[in-house]
RNA sequence: GCCGAGGUGGCGGAAAUGGCAGACGCGUCGGACUUAAAAUCCGAUUCCCCUAGGGGAGUGCGGGUUCAAAUCCCGCCCUCGGCACCA
């Protein structure tokens, strides 16, 4: 396919005018009103590719349509760049991580002024730079000494053979290193967390933003929220410090059905509780599950196992004495670690004490029970029966009354429990922020001073295929001395998570040259909170739940005073190839360049607009493409006519009133669609106006001045999805440079609205005839017109109707049976 | 298993509050132009029946509500995304 224009010659042209005059700068003016609008920043992958234009591409039109229509809009673009790609580029190919990165991103900010956004590359952002990281650093140590952030010990996926930790992406599916196919197992280490439970309920309110409802349950998920009660089971006969065993649950009405304790392998008391005849086996079982930890998991519908350890503990409400068991389906991490088991009334403890043969005692007893064992366990309402004082009552109310009564006695609470831990941010890897601490023999855990910022990544760090971070055998950077005491001491080795900072990049584009602060309060004051946000859905639980909690966080320390990022958020689909996701194994993967070199990048644009509807994503499909070329042809010849050649011919009042019309209702129709991001409608309705003006120049039915606006409307229509074709278009038909800094054309209601409209006569709910009426036309008259039309007298074969129904504008529809 | 989104021609997809199913585009077929092809332009294009004018069926499947259902309700099937022993 073939375009008429040169879209090479004249988009470089465009680009380099834009970038001349400073089109795009945006600068703070208080006489409008801002619009932030933002895509999710790019990782420095190497190469963009289509699915990087799907994002953009759409986003940008948008924000130019927010700029034409008024907005001082601000559309920045940075690179997500540190990461481990770039630490296995070093490894693999002996290449510095900062070099590869760096060329990346020369390479990809190359690709992307192609595209012809709206980006003001003054403000871009590279994530890797001391003076982006040196602010990554300060915002660490602002909530450290906000008490958000701690050390704790944790598992990590450990790889035995490597003799090092991985990150989860580093485990391929089947529970093995990616490099060395060793089982990977779990090992503690101490590591640096985030608060972001603290926040949990914070995070759940969703009243100030408008997202997908989609992300926000998953984001509800994620955190999962669970009201219930702690309730505290005795275990004084043993002479502990430990009392009790502390568990969570959400049906202390089930309290007296408890026939066993469950806890978790790794529970802190388990070593302390065991008896001797029981450590080898428990002492095994605790070793199987250690190794198995995540790996395991696959199996979906795996049974209930553990081992009793010998030990047992109070009821103390009921004062029954259970059996200790520990079981792999106790998880460590939710709750307290510690489970009571009901076997009546939860499935998974129904089939733990089926298989070792455990009393199953029904405390809620279903509508109509008489007593009888139960088949498996029954987890709706009912009433509490074997619950001494409690018996007879309502298991809903139960609840609260089995709370009321522990929380007198003291042997329980109601309590709220979460699924979402904290934000492990600790990453054993060198391409990251360096954790701003430092470890003294005297002083402990010490904060670097604000003053010494940035701790620089040392750049002669040697990349080795160990598997460890250098940073752990760099003595130079690894060996300092205590900021506070003097003394020699070891700083933090381990480096941040990248989503660290990915959750702040959205305020530094707001001050990104600023040196003495990662924002200029004045800066923040003016641009944020960002008002349109638009990415991937795959960010939904991470990158965006961070980047929350980090705004709360910043607005309860007092450097910020919103309380969320991003106003509005939009996910676009994704865009697949050959009916699969694009990938470098599939070798299925659309490179852009190409297609820009050819067709130019205004081609691309509207492509991959039209293609569907944007969150849904698409298939990419050459043969496609050719519709915008050819429709993008069609619009060059059309545009350039000389319109004077149609003044030489009668036009038709009709066709001018028409042309009027339709011209007005395609600007609604594109305003109220590029509004909601339906692009795709957007280019439908455009070139359906296209075809329009074909029809009348071919009948010369419009004079010059009818024509001479809608051209000029059309163009301004046209310029968010293809900047560079609209701008050479307007400059060639004699209009004032830039059409960008035009207004967004309105429209007229009263033009916009029908005169006439086709109204559908049915007979029976099955259309019989169609007539053209004025939208005006009243009930009578179009009930009038029905009983005339010789179509629907044919249908009515002489019956009477028994029923006209009129709807206003549409139809009218005969019912006779 | 749970949560969420979706299923419309040969294909991508259009269709406020229930009210003309298939906009727009791709592809295909026919025609024009051409020595020929490409490109371009014009026309046709949901399926079935019919010589015509027209008739019938049709939005994953089966029911239902309604004058009227792609749209609402009930029960299934399938696809995609997320979570996955969360007590």
């Amino acid at each position: 396919m073939v375009l008429r224009y040169n879209p090479r010659e004249l988009e470089k042209k465009w680009q380099q005018r834009w970038d001349d005059d400073k089109l795009y700068e945006a600068k703070q003016d208080s006489s409008r009103p801002k619009w932030y609008e933002l895509t999710m920043y790019p990782y420095t992958s190497g190469n963009l590719h289509i699915g990087h234009w799907y994002a953009m591409a759409p986003a940008d039109a948008h924000a130019r349509f927010k700029r034409m229509q008024g907005y001082n809009v601000l559309h920045p673009m940075g690179f997500d760049a540190f990461g481990l790609p770039a630490e296995n580029a070093a490894i693999n190919r002996g290449i510095h991580p900062h070099t590869w990165t760096m060329d990346n991103v020369e390479n990809m900010r190359r690709q992307l002024r192609r595209m012809g956004a709206i980006y003001d590359w003054d403000r871009e952002v590279i994530t890797s730079l001391p003076e982006y990281y040196k602010w990554t650093q300060w915002l660490f140590l602002k909530l450290y000494h906000a008490g958000l952030a701690y050390r704790a010990e944790a598992p990590a996926n450990w790889c035995p053979n490597c003799q090092t930790t991985l990150a989860n992406e580093q485990v391929l599916d089947d529970g093995t290193c990616e490099r060395c196919h060793t089982a990977v197992t779990r090992k503690d280490l101490e590591q640096w967390f985030f608060r972001i439970t603290r926040y949990a309920d914070e995070l759940l309110d969703t009243s100030k933003i408008q997202w997908p409802e989609r992300i926000n349950v998953m984001q509800a998920n994620w955190i999962g929220r669970s009201e219930g009660a702690e309730i505290a089971f005795g275990i004084e006969e043993y002479g502990l410090d430990e009392k009790e065993i502390r568990v969570f649950t959400t049906r202390p009405d089930t309290v007296f059905g408890v026939t066993f304790m469950v806890l978790a392998p790794e529970h802190p008391l388990v070593p302390l509780l065991t008896t001797p005849d029981r450590k080898d086996e428990v002492e095994a079982y605790v070793e199987a599950a250690r190794r198995q930890s995540e790996i395991e998991r696959l199996s979906t519908e795996k049974e209930q196992t553990g081992v009793f350890i010998g030990a047992y503990c109070t009821n103390k409400l009921s004062g029954d004495r259970v059996p200790i068991y520990i079981a792999d389906y106790a998880l460590l991490t939710y709750g307290t670690g510690a489970v009571m088991g009901v076997p009546a009334h939860d499935t998974r403890d129904f089939s733990y004490a089926t298989r070792y043969d455990i009393l199953i005692r029904t405390v809620i007893a279903p509508e109509g029970w008489r007593g009888d064992d139960l088949e498996e366990a029954y987890l709706e309402p009912g009433v509490m029966v074997n619950s001494g004082p409690f018996d007879g009552l309502p298991s809903q109310e139960g609840k609260q009354a089995v709370i009321k009564a522990m929380e007198e006695q003291g042997i329980g609470s109601g309590t709220v429990s979460y699924r979402l831990r904290d934000w492990l941010i600790s990453r054993q890897r060198y391409w990251g922020a360096p954790i701003p601490m430092v470890y003294c023999q005297k002083c402990g855990v010490v904060a670097v001073p604000e003053e010494d910022l940035p701790v620089l990544l040392p750049e002669d760090a040697e990349f080795r295929p160990t598997g460890e971070s250098p940073l752990t055998y760099h003595q130079e950077f690894a060996n300092t001395t205590c900021p506070e005491c003097g003394s020699p001491a070891r700083r933090e080795t381990d480096t941040m998570d990248t989503f660290m900072c990915s959750s702040w990049y959205f305020l530094r584009f707001a001050s990104p040259k600023a040196d003495n602060a990662p924002f200029r309060p004045e800066d923040l004051k003016y641009w944020l909170p960002v008002d349109q946000y638009t990415g991937g859905a795959e960010h939904a639980v991470m990158h965006l739940l961070y980047a929350r909690f980090f705004v709360k966080a910043l607005r309860d320390i007092g450097l910020l005073d919103f309380d969320e990022p991003f106003l509005r958020l939009f996910n676009q689909g994704t865009i697949i190839n050959e009916r699969q996701k694009m990938s470098k194994s599939r070798g299925n993967v659309i490179t852009p360049d190409e297609y820009v070199d050819s067709l130019g990048a205004d081609v691309i644009r509207a492509y991959l607009m039209f293609i569907g509807p944007w969150d849904q994503g698409g298939e990419w499909v050459d043969q496609g493409i050719n519709g915008i070329t050819r429709w993008y042809n069609r619009v060059w010849d059309m545009v350039l006519r000389d319109e004077a050649e149609l003044d030489g011919r009668p036009t038709d009042d009709d066709s001018v009133v028409q042309t009027r019309h339709l011209l007005h209702k395609t600007i609604k129709k594109v305003t109220q669609d590029l509004e909601g991001f339906r692009f795709n409608t957007t280019l439908a309705s455009l070139m359906s106006f296209t075809n329009h003006l074909g029809k009348v120049w071919e009948d010369g039915s419009v004079n010059s001045g009818v024509w001479r606006e809608s051209i000029k409307v059309f163009l301004l229509l046209l310029a968010p999805i293809a900047p560079h074709l609209a701008e050479e278009m307007w400059s060639l038909k004699g209009y004032s440079y830039s059409i960008h800094n035009q207004p967004f054309p309105k429209w007229d209601e009263a033009l916009a609205a029908e005169k006439e409209i086709t109204l559908v006569l049915q007979v029976n709910g099955k259309v019989r005839d169609r007539v053209t009426v004025p939208a005006s036309v009243t009930e009578e008259e179009a009930k009038e017109l029905a009983m005339t039309s010789d179509r629907v007298k044919t249908h009515l074969k002489g019956r009477k109707p028994s029923r006209v129904i009129y709807v206003p504008g549409r139809l009218v529809n005969i019912v006779a049976r």
